[in-house]
DNA sequence: TAAGACATGATATATCGTATCATTAACTTT
DNA sequence: AAAGTTAATGATACGATATATCATGTCTTA
């Protein structure tokens, strides 16, 4: 069983408990962030969807099933580069945390990671000294992936 | 001797001995920043640019000038909020260090911090560790700030 | 003053996103 | 099964952010 029909496996039976439907379209929209390995716009998963399932998507649509998935931890959206990501975790059992990510400028590539939670709290405690309330501790960070790194750019 | 005048008398002179030209309509942009106290989409700086001074800026000039005055480390972009803030440091005689921004998500005020070194650091060894290179440690946190996390929002 | 560099104006277009209303599909209740 | 209700999707319009390109203006300097 691939990698990929795991996942969506996973996104099914995360739907079902949470009594939400992963409709047809909605794990074809899953399925195109899942494949593509990268940061995705809503536009481009459109494009996506078109070439891949032979049906077009109104990019209306694609917008609000992408919050619908991410509404359901499925999928995040990278506020920096204003795409959305599958979450490396939809095949994990535990509870999801508030995620972390490394984006690579070049090629959208991107590494969900967990960011130690000190280092987090220490975040917080600069942000509340300078009198601010933190409200999402969501990282994003402009990176360099490997193989973009080695390459002269 | 205004706060604002001040920075302004500190641009000019930053400008000159980088021996690039602070213009009339740079300056004006700035002053627009700097007396905004929040952050502003170039359309916006544009409309302020109208309003304040009876004269009217295309906005791709404003893109331009927001542009140069990014590269002199005047004015900082804020990729997470795509709004622009005058550098808090203007004024200041040290060297300009990578810029940590907290944006108030409510009122679009803006804090730009200097987080600790050893905190910075901390960060690019996650990086690494994650087979990543950070290009810019340049932290933008969604945030409340004092008054919107009193007020109920 | 003529040449070159730099700055700005003007226009078109790409990209991301929201708002709104209509239509269709699915689930619920009788 | 039929009717009623809710959820999902389609369609259209529009707004905001941003880039690309070519034309025009202004400053500097020889
Ligand atoms: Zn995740
Ligand atoms: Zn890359
Ligand atoms: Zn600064
Ligand atoms: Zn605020």
């Amino acid at each position: 069983m691939s990698k990929i029909s795991k996942a969506l496996d996973h996104a099914e039976k995360h739907c079902k408990v949470s009594g939400t439907r992963l409709t047809e379209k909605r794990k074809h929209v899953l399925t195109g962030l899942l494949k593509s390995q990268k940061a995705l716009s809503a536009y481009e998963l459109a494009d996506f969807y078109r070439n891949e399932f032979n049906e077009s998507v109104p990019p209306m649509s694609v917008y609000r099933i992408l919050a619908f998935l991410e509404s359901e931890n499925l999928v995040h959206k990278l506020h920096l580069a204003n795409k959305y990501v599958a979450c490396s975790h939809i095949s994990c059992d535990h509870a999801h945390e508030v995620p972390q990510f490394l984006i690579c400028d070049e090629c959208s590539a991107v590494k969900e990671i967990g960011i130690k939670k000190t280092l987090i709290d220490t975040l917080k405690r600069n942000v509340a000294q300078a009198g601010y309330l933190l409200k999402s501790p969501q990282l994003e960070l402009h990176c360099l992936c490997q193989d973009c790194a080695k390459q002269p750019a």
